[in-house]
DNA sequence: TTGGATGGGGAGCTGATTCA
DNA sequence: TGAATCAGCTCCCCATCCAA
């Protein structure tokens, strides 16, 4: 086996290339190097590749699109003087262009191509871009590029610049409003939809880095991200950490952690910032231990919380909040202890009833262990498994949350499937001794249980429940 | 009993089309 | 040109099946 250039024998050992596996650009740039056609099964040391490849990949950059679509994709950088780039970028560039219809003169381009995504006009619809809120969104995301006079664009294009106005809009009269469900936000990352999808807020480092790279667009205030970006944002600045020497000390007793924040010393109110309530009850254990799993905000020993937030179950609208990250030494102690009491005390096992703590039971199955023993007294008959007292409490778990079988499964330290089958005979055993008349899964026999009490009171508790009852609750009403 | 594969339903997003 | 509508797509969740 000897090379295609220098004819030297190739070591099956050593790093070597064959023209099988090359593509037929690289073949070219080859054969134009050593001046004659090359053959099918030819080898090449990697000494001679990486030569031919060093030499032939620049490519110089003529006037014209193409160093007009470079300059454009390299932005804000420059084109230096006498600046080449390798082949391989530039047939990419010749293809783009190609395919994107704009080979003509740049003024001619900008008038036939869509100022946003560069597609031909020529058999689609146009529209100007007038001045307003759209031609803001086009202005930034065309960004370094720069909308020419006179420019139009494709009206797909018209119409997304005028709904992201919309979703603009109702973003911010939802901030306003009473409640924020996210369901018309959106990440100021990935631009992805959050409704139904875990948010958080970017704050602190967090908030440097996305606003670094969504720049030159700007971050709002009140930015709102993806799990995904969330996480991926966080990687990215351990990943800038690691360079970071360790040995940098913080100059006082009190220190910012970048994951956690924590909520007042104040014992005067309840800690949820804008809550009116007057009561001022101590904030339970569980509650705190919940909330600081859950959200990584530590709610200190003198906080205080009202009636109406110490049962609720859902704290991700916290994230909405700007708490404090700066620590004290006691402050940190005291989380490490709330931590470490969570590993030995938060086990939600029901077999074992008399491990949980009785506000962590009825925060997470909505009733007390009495009632929870009488209801399972009464369907037991009805059971078909081993784990009954585990399937009653999943199934009212699952009522009281809505989660996902994926994270009550995680919490319960089951499989997905186990969750689902296990669920299945709960909600057998509750239809045939709660449920009136013939069995079967219509809607009236299903709800009749929740026929001895009032709508109104019913309407009531739900406001204490999770979303996943609520949405059972809704259809109760409608059948009313 | 478990874990993976698969398919269906609901909801939202997006580009294309139609109509006034 | 704006508004409404539709179809295709993706994402998420769940139920079911099947092999190990």
């Amino acid at each position: 086996m000897a090379c295609l250039q220098c004819t030297s024998v190739i070591d099956e050992n050593e790093q070597y290339y064959a023209t099988d596996d090359m593509g037929p650009e690289i073949i070219s740039v080859i054969e134009r190097y050593l001046g004659h056609l090359v053959d099918g099964n030819e080898v090449m040391c990697s000494q001679c590749f990486g030569i031919i490849m060093q030499e032939r990949r620049a490519h110089s950059i003529p006037e014209g699109a193409e160093r007009q679509y470079i300059a454009e994709t390299i932005a804000p950088r420059e084109i230096p003087e006498g600046g080449l780039i390798c082949f391989a970028c530039w047939v990419h560039t010749r293809r783009t262009i190609q395919q994107q219809g704009i080979i003509a003169a740049p003024a001619v381009m900008n008038m036939n191509a869509c100022v946003w995504c560069r597609r031909s006009l020529a058999q689609t619809r146009s529209h100007s871009i007038p001045e307003g809120p759209e031609r803001t969104i086009i202005t930034q995301t065309i960004y370094p590029r720069e909308i020419p006079p006179g420019g139009l664009v494709c009206y797909a294009c018209w119409v997304a610049a005028r709904r992201n106005v919309e979703h603009a809009t109702r973003v911010e009269d939802n901030r306003q409003g009473p409640s924020n469900l996210h369901q018309d936000s959106m990440c100021a990352w990935c631009r992805m939809s959050l409704h139904r999808r875990r948010t958080h807020v970017a704050s602190g480092p967090v908030r440097d880095e996305v606003a670094a790279r969504i720049y030159p667009n700007e971050l709002p205030e009140h930015a709102l991200l993806c799990s995904n970006c969330w996480t991926r944002a966080h990687e990215n600045i351990e990943m800038e950490q690691e360079v970071v020497q360790f040995d940098i000390q913080p100059p006082s007793a009190s220190i910012t952690l970048d994951g956690f924040t924590h909520t007042t010393q104040t014992s005067t109110h309840c800690f949820v910032p804008a809550c009116n309530n007057v009561e001022r009850n101590r904030v339970p254990e569980y509650l705190r231990r919940i909330i600081l799993k859950s959200e990584k905000i530590f709610v200190t020993e003198n906080a205080r919380v009202c009636n109406e937030h110490k049962c609720l179950y859902n704290w991700e609208f916290l994230d909405q909040h700007q708490f404090s990250n700066t620590f004290t030494k006691n402050e940190i102690e005291s989380m490490l202890k709330l931590s470490i009491q969570d590993n030995e005390i938060n086990q939600l096992d029901f077999n074992n009833m008399s491990s949980i703590d009785e506000g962590l039971f009825k925060f997470w199955t909505g009733i007390t262990k009495d009632n929870f023993i009488n209801i399972l007294n009464v369907i037991s008959p009805a059971l078909t498994c081993k784990n009954q007292k585990i399937a009653l409490g999943i199934y009212l778990v699952k009522a009281r949350t809505g989660d996902s079988h994926e994270r009550i499964a995680s919490l319960f330290h089951l499989t997905k499937s186990s969750i689902t089958r296990l669920l299945r005979v709960a909600k057998e055993a509750l239809l045939r001794y709660f449920s009136n008349g013939p069995r079967d899964t219509s809607k009236r026999n299903y709800y009749s249980a929740l026929r001895h009490i009032f709508k109104s009171k019913v309407i009531l508790r739900s406001r204490f429940l999770g979303i996943g009852f609520q949405r059972e609750i809704s259809k109760f009403e409608e059948m009313c």
